[in-house]
DNA sequence: TCTGGGGTCCTAGGACCC
DNA sequence: TCTGGGGTCCTAGGACCC
């Protein structure tokens, strides 16, 4: 049987900062920008266990949490030094499957094609105290013959645990956990499920159909399974390489100076030029978004001609994007901007063919590529 | 006391094509 | 005068995740 163990670093960004600071192990300590040194606009990235006894938790705002927990010790976060340790994970895991699928910076999914239960468990409890004396981080596993089962199980052993689901075992398992312990199933969801009556995973199995529909769309059917123990495999394809990259900034203030919206504008599409440009990505379409002071957004793209990769043709269109945005929306209104982002998305790894690159043909009206080829060929 | 930054996926309407 | 069905891509917005 096909077993997937689930790892789940905890508290990642401050486990990653334990191992250079063991003599805090056991204190409240938050990652995140230390509010006793100056005004900022940032959040609680990671908290110690410790700090969370507080009521502190990720995406809090930074000074609540410094009033919930005066007495935490506050680190500056280093997401370097974290996608290092996540490599370190991930090398580590690696050669202890059959397959080790990366999920996000701190969660791999790791399966094992063709054991039994008592192996996979043995394999975890290896796994955990590998991962504690050989890379001094703390995880949580779950044990699951289904993926979405095993990281449900792997949150419910935080922290520091394991739980294992059989097979036969998974519609009890779930029945009694909030709709919330769902990977996909959000705030809003959740809100709209509770509106419908549906408030457990075991709702799923008792409401109408139809009604479930019209909540949750396509998700319904995979929400039904899922609950009847029967979870449809997730697919597990792609790894077709990044989707999009972004720079964002939020001001110190809220403003409406044009001028300074412009040169963060500038700055936002140098940084992001370079990041592009160190991991070898062309982009094809540029985002422009904006959170106003009433933390509303509003974003406007547009999709280029030609594969780009020169900050020149980023901050262009960059601008061009910003100006209609502001024309429509900011001046008129009288709206003040909190946060300005760009995206490059439509990307290509890699270097481009020449013939597609920007410097070879015109930026002209805006025509995708596939209508441009279809030209070549009449009907 | 407010609410970061970097991502992914989905939906819905319109344009366009066969 | 009325008006197919299926498909792709772009765009804007929304929800969600770590």
């Amino acid at each position: 049987m096909r077993w997937t163990i689930y790892v789940d670093i905890d508290a990642f960004y401050v486990s990653c900062e334990l191992r250079d600071r063991p003599e805090l192990a056991g204190t409240p300590v938050i990652v995140g920008p230390d509010p006793k040194l100056g005004r900022t606009r940032g959040v609680v990235l990671s908290a110690s266990y410790e700090a969370r006894a507080f009521g502190v938790h990720s995406a809090q705002p930074v000074a609540q949490a410094d009033r919930l927990c005066p007495a935490a010790t506050w680190l500056p976060a280093d997401f370097r030094k974290y996608g290092r340790i996540s490599e370190e994970v991930r090398a580590y895991l690696a050669p202890r499957g059959d397959r080790a699928q990366p999920l996000s910076i701190d969660e791999v999914a790791l399966e094992l094609a063709d054991v039994d239960q008592p192996t996979a468990e043995a394999r975890a409890r290896e796994i955990q105290q590998g991962l504690r004396s050989e890379l001094r981080l703390p995880a949580s596993l779950g044990v699951a013959t289904d993926r979405t089962v095993a990281k449900i199980a792997s949150d419910r052993a935080k922290p520091g645990g394991i739980v294992t689901v059989p097979p036969d075992q998974i519609a009890a398992f779930l029945a009694p956990l909030s709709v919330r312990a769902i990977p996909g199933v959000g705030p809003k969801t959740a809100e709209r499920l509770a509106v419908a009556g549906i408030t457990t995973i075991a709702d799923f199995r008792r409401a109408p159909p139809g009604r479930l529909r019209a909540v949750v769309g396509g998700f319904s059917h995979e929400l039904i399974r899922l609950a009847e123990g029967h979870p449809l495999p997730r697919s597990t394809a792609d790894e077709a390489g990044p989707r999009s990259r972004s720079a964002a900034r939020t001001l110190v203030e809220d403003i409406d100076a044009a001028p300074e919206l412009r040169a963060v504008l500038e700055e936002l599409s140098a940084e992001l030029t370079r990041s592009l440009r160190e991991e070898g990505l062309t982009f094809q379409t540029v985002t422009v978004g904006v959170r106003w002071s009433d933390f509303t957004r509003t974003q406007r793209g547009r999709t280029l001609r030609a594969m780009a990769r020169t900050e020149g043709t980023l901050a262009a269109e960059a601008a061009r994007l910003w100006a209609a945005i502001w024309a429509e929306e900011g001046l008129p209104q009288h709206r003040r901007v909190r946060t300005l982002s760009i995206t490059a998305s439509h990307l290509t790894p890699g270097g481009p063919s020449a013939r597609s690159l920007e410097m070879f043909v015109d930026d002209g009206p805006r025509a995708p590529p596939h209508r441009a080829a279809r030209t070549e060929r009449p009907p």
